[in-house]
DNA sequence: AGGAAGATCTACT
DNA sequence: GTAGATCTTCCTA
């Protein structure tokens, strides 16, 4: 069990969204820790991807994605904070979206912050989940290989299938399939 | 000050 | 399952 590291995410966004499936986010608060396994990613591109926040250029809100593979990049959308890892190659664009999480540990503690009781209403979706972790903007361009707040921890749980499909929501989607998860999962959204 | 955003909840057919 | 209202901050004017 070690972190992932950076070239892991030193790589076409697809392939790390893909790669990242099966993987477990680690939140540290204070003592407590909420972890769960992802489940679901979608990929995003830079200018070339009218869906994604470069698309514009860039911008004061989205330096991470052209900077360090590795760090968060983490936006408002409909009043939730949508956490994604930038990762890229070399001098190019890119990031993933976490979608969804198989909770694992500090439930009692996702509850809380969420407000609610049921365990498919905490993070099976991208929204949900940064509210049951407490990810907010505090943690915009967070170092995740060197951090201590948020990891993510190599390592499979269990053997599972990949399905891949069109993005979730977007307006203008490119023609590839850049969203994978976890096939039969409970805690995939939708 | 106003608008936009990749989501979510609720209330229906 | 789908439609519509509402969600909350940041960006841009």
């Amino acid at each position: 069990m070690s972190s992932l590291d950076r070239d892991f995410y030193c790589r076409d966004p697809a392939l790390v969204a893909r790669a990242l499936l099966g993987n477990t986010l680690v939140r540290r608060i204070g003592s407590e820790i909420l972890s769960g396994v992802i489940v679901e990613t979608e990929a995003y591109y830079g200018s070339e991807d009218p869906a994604f926040r470069a698309f514009k250029g860039k911008k004061s809100y989205n330096t991470p994605m052209f900077e360090t593979p590795d760090t968060l990049f983490i936006y408002m959308v409909h009043g939730w904070w949508l956490l994604n890892i930038s990762a890229h190659r070399e001098g190019e664009v890119g990031a993933v979206l976490i979608r969804a999480l198989e909770p694992i540990d500090g439930v009692d503690m996702m509850r809380l912050h969420r407000g609610v009781e049921r365990l498919d209403a905490l993070t099976t979706g991208p929204g949900k989940l940064t509210r049951s972790l407490d990810i907010t903007k505090k943690l915009h361009g967070y170092d995740l290989v060197a951090g201590e707040d948020i990891s993510v921890i190599d390592g499979c749980v269990y053997d599972f299938d990949v399905v891949s499909s069109y993005r979730i929501g977007v307006t203008h989607d490119l023609t590839e399939h850049l969203r994978f998860y976890v096939s039969d999962n409970r805690f995939v959204s939708r």
